[in-house]
DNA sequence: TGCCAGGCCCTCTTTAGGGCCTT
């Protein structure tokens, strides 16, 4: 069965752009809905931790001071996740801190795996949640809880168990045997009404070829 | 709990603006 990593990172702030840097990173590996492994670490990127983003993740520049430097940590993670499909909630700013790492060790963004985004999935699919923040949406689901929120190895356990809830609602809804990333990529992308349509050109196409 | 950004999404829209979500 193929397996997806679900990642999460914390970091200094909102914009690599803006010289933010990654914290500490977590993935956790899913296997149909099974969780068959874990990565997590904290990072030192030699940049100082704003005491707002201290009390917000919890993580303080004492404990990143011991951390492994970020260029080894990121590219152990890029080994463990080596060739698996990504998944994040608001994955954008994921995606942004995942490639502006990676670039600082010279690998090209054209390596970028497609992410999937467990926050535009559920606007579409639960569009009575209210709020799509992660532990909004942990709640509305009943999600089982993971620990601190806002560490990265918590927020990825919360957002493996949203992203199994949402591929199993997409089959039971939509009637369909299975829900691979690449579909989940094409649907979050899709208007809501047009998701039925979109989940039938899917299957269509993979029948065809 | 805020600011910084970027992308999505809705509406009192589309020649735009503002809220949400991530740290």
């Amino acid at each position: 069965m193929k397996r997806i990593g679900v990642i999460d990172f914390e970091t200094t702030g909102l914009s690599p752009a803006q010289g933010d840097r990654a914290t500490e990173i977590a993935i956790v590996v899913l296997e149909g809905s099974q969780v068959v492994d874990r990565f997590q670490s904290l990072m030192n990127a030699g940049v100082r931790i704003s005491p707002f983003i201290e009390d917000y993740t919890g993580i303080s520049n004492d404990m990143i001071r011991c951390a492994p430097p970020a260029g080894q940590v990121m590219a152990e993670a890029a080994r463990f996740v080596q060739g698996m499909p990504l998944v994040a909630h608001n994955a954008s700013f994921d995606q942004r801190f995942w490639a502006a790492e990676l670039a600082r060790l010279g690998t090209g963004a054209s390596e970028l795996p497609p992410f999937a985004c467990t926050m535009l999935l559920s606007r579409r699919l639960y569009p009575q949640a209210g709020s799509y923040r992660l532990g909004s949406l942990a709640a509305f689901h009943a999600l089982p809880p993971a620990g601190r929120a806002h560490r990265a190895l918590a927020d990825a356990e919360v957002t493996a168990a949203l992203l199994s809830r949402i591929r199993s609602d997409i089959r039971a809804q939509f009637d369909v045997q299975e829900a691979p990333h690449d579909l989940l990529v094409k649907l979050q992308r899709s208007p809501r009404k047009a998701l039925p349509k979109a989940i039938q050109a899917y299957f269509d196409a993979l029948r065809d070829a």
